[in-house]
RNA sequence: GAGAUCAUAGCUCAGUCGGCAGAGCGUCUGAUUGUGGAUCAGAAGGUCGCGGGUUCGAGCCCCGCUGGUCUCCCCA
């Protein structure tokens, strides 16, 4: 016989009983705060037409679309999310604004697995259709807050931006439109590799992301000692080996090997100190590879450095509070980041007249999300530890729907349900024994005679909403309470051919370590006694 | 999509110079035909990820593939 390798697909996971009860904990508060806070149900297909998805995300996204279909039927694609499905639906039918819906679902991606990355897990998605106010994006906000502190969570960092008032800054920048992408991307980073990375980012822009992204690991293995001399030439040349145009290979390679002779190969004896020592290392040699290939690529598609000292002068400014965006507002000097300042500073008041605590959030304007179609307020939630990126992201997107025919305007967020879990898990946010147990009872079995009557007594038990496993095989006696204990159940209940002969039922309470034998018609009533014993008793 | 690294029993891993495939935990059986997670005794469990190469001989060396993990990219 042939059999088949129990493997599971790239990125996919089963989630055996322990994993599941999790995410269910989760699951199921979003969902009952989600109905508190009015939203009504909507499921739609895991399948959609590839044209209802393709152009919605933009390129980055786009590529990660799962394509599937059965031959003439190849143009369906996998949902990347719950957001344009939703807008599909609002199209095409007749339903009263505004819409309210929450939808917890699992999406697809054809993302590389890493950790807290799977290609597929599930998103717990809040939007309002309809409805153009700010009072919207401070509801889904305080859904937000609401939703975190429900989990537990307690450190967190909400972030919150509004996509104008980063048109304001692009245009303070003054670089071309074809830039901006890039410009956004390096300030996006600025948390993660601060205001000096942010430079080299900026300084970046416009060169090839593939070879500096080479370089960069062909750096980091010199720095750390992981590499000598000859490998780090191979790496490089390596990198520069499919460069545009061809010169730079000739040109940029030399200089940039020379450039890094300065930097020390290695570390010292502490771990800490030299992993220090080779960041900073590592940086300095980007930025003197960066100075060198700056040199070789047309000007027209670069940051200039004037421009950007001025954006990391203006970075400075960034303290989260609501004071920033007056300073904002003067430094901008432009119409459409007044629109946004002035949106976000609706979005404080409501946040406040909704009772949610200013230490929950903070303004930072160095935050971009990736996703093409929002068009105002935006807002996302870092964990650090562990390093998990976002859990939470979302904002308005007023242009999306119309795609559809049928413009209105929408905002919403997504929970990402599967990292809510890994970093609850992490954090230690999930009470040790909160459902672990599959059955209160155990219903022993004892010989072929007296099983019907442990059938009854178990029927009997769930009919009482008492959790109850009958077990099903005739074993000793020692191996059926051995059993109960590992299932971490609290009772077994056992009718042998003495409590048959006698009409009771002998309950034995695990926790106590002792048993009685009660009347057959007392045995829930004293099942229900032990039970409510022993959760009083904790 | 780019790079690094790893892959030995169900799990965690050891395996020296290239020379008989190992340990702990778990599982199963018994000690024990009506009662506690223990203990003791025993057993089962392997294509050393897959395919090729070098060699008298490969878990170990070389090449390719697949998969996991990590760093980027991007995101939840």
């Amino acid at each position: 016989m042939s059999t088949t390798e129990p493997r599971l697909a790239r990125g996919m996971r089963d989630l055996l009983p322990d994993a599941m009860r999790r995410r269910q904990r989760v699951v199921d508060t979003l969902r009952r705060l989600f109905e508190t806070y009015g939203f009504e149900p909507l499921e739609t297909p895991a399948v959609e037409l590839s044209t209802t998805l393709l152009g919605k995300y933009g390129p980055d996204a786009e590529r990660l679309i799962y394509r599937a279909g059965l031959g003439d039927e190849a143009d369906l694609a996998l949902r990347y999310d719950l957001t344009v499905p939703l807008a599909r639906v609002w199209s095409g039918n007749d339903i009263p604004r505004p819409f309210r819906r929450y939808q917890i679902a699992p999406v697809w991606r054809g993302e590389r697995p890493q950790r807290g990355r799977y290609r597929e897990f599930v998103q717990a998605d809040v939007d309002i259709v309809g409805a153009p106010g700010m009072l919207a994006d401070a509801e889904i906000l305080t859904i937000v807050t609401a939703g975190l502190d429900a989990l537990g969570f307690t450190g967190y960092r909400l972030k919150l931006n509004n996509r104008r008032l980063l048109n304001g800054l692009g245009r303070y920048a003054g670089v071309p439109e074809a830039v901006l992408p890039g410009l956004y991307r390096a300030i996006d980073k600025l948390d993660k590799v601060g205001l000096e990375g942010v430079r080299l980012e900026l300084r970046s822009v416009g060169l090839p992301g593939e070879l500096l992204n080479r370089q960069r690991q062909a750096v980091g293995r010199w720095v750390r000692g992981q590499a000598d001399r000859d490998r780090l030439a191979r790496d490089l040349a390596a990198a520069v080996g499919d460069a545009e145009p061809a010169g730079v290979a000739e040109r940029g390679l030399p200089a940039f090997l020379d450039a890094l002779a300065d930097f020390p190969n290695g570390g010292g004896d502490d771990a800490r100190a030299a992993e220090a020592a080779a960041a900073e290392a590592a940086a300095a040699a980007m930025t003197a590879s960066v100075d060198c290939l700056r040199g070789l690529y047309p000007v027209d598609r670069l940051i200039p450095d004037a421009v950007t000292d001025r954006l990391l002068d203006l970075l400075q400014l960034r303290d989260g509070s609501r004071a920033l965006l007056a300073a904002l507002g003067t430094r901008l000097d432009d119409a459409e980041a007044a629109v946004g300042i002035a949106q976000l500073s609706e979005v404080l008041d409501a946040l406040d007249a909704a009772g949610v605590p200013a230490d929950r959030y903070e303004i930072d304007f160095a935050m971009v999300r990736g996703l093409d179609y929002y068009t105002g307020t935006i807002f996302e939630t870092v964990v650090e530890t562990p390093p998990i990126g976002s859990i939470q992201g979302g904002g308005r997107y007023d242009n999306l729907l119309a795609r559809f025919g049928k413009p209105a305007p929408a905002v919403g967020t997504s929970f990402g349900v599967d990292r809510l879990v890994d970093v609850m898990e992490a954090l230690g946010l999930f009470p040790a024994e909160a459902g672990a147990a599959a059955a209160d009872v155990v219903v022993a079995v004892f010989d072929a005679v007296t099983a019907p009557g442990a059938v009854g007594l178990a029927a009997d038990l769930r009919r009482a909403g008492i959790r109850t496993e009958l077990y099903l095989s005739a074993d000793r006696l020692g191996d059926q309470i051995r059993y109960a204990l590992e299932r971490r159940a609290s009772v077994v209940a056992v009718i042998g051919p003495d409590e048959a002969a006698a009409g009771t039922v002998v309950l034995r309470d695990l926790g106590a370590r002792s048993q009685a034998a009660v009347d057959r018609a007392g045995a829930v009533d004293g099942v229900r006694a032990i039970l409510g014993a022993r959760r009083s008793g904790g």
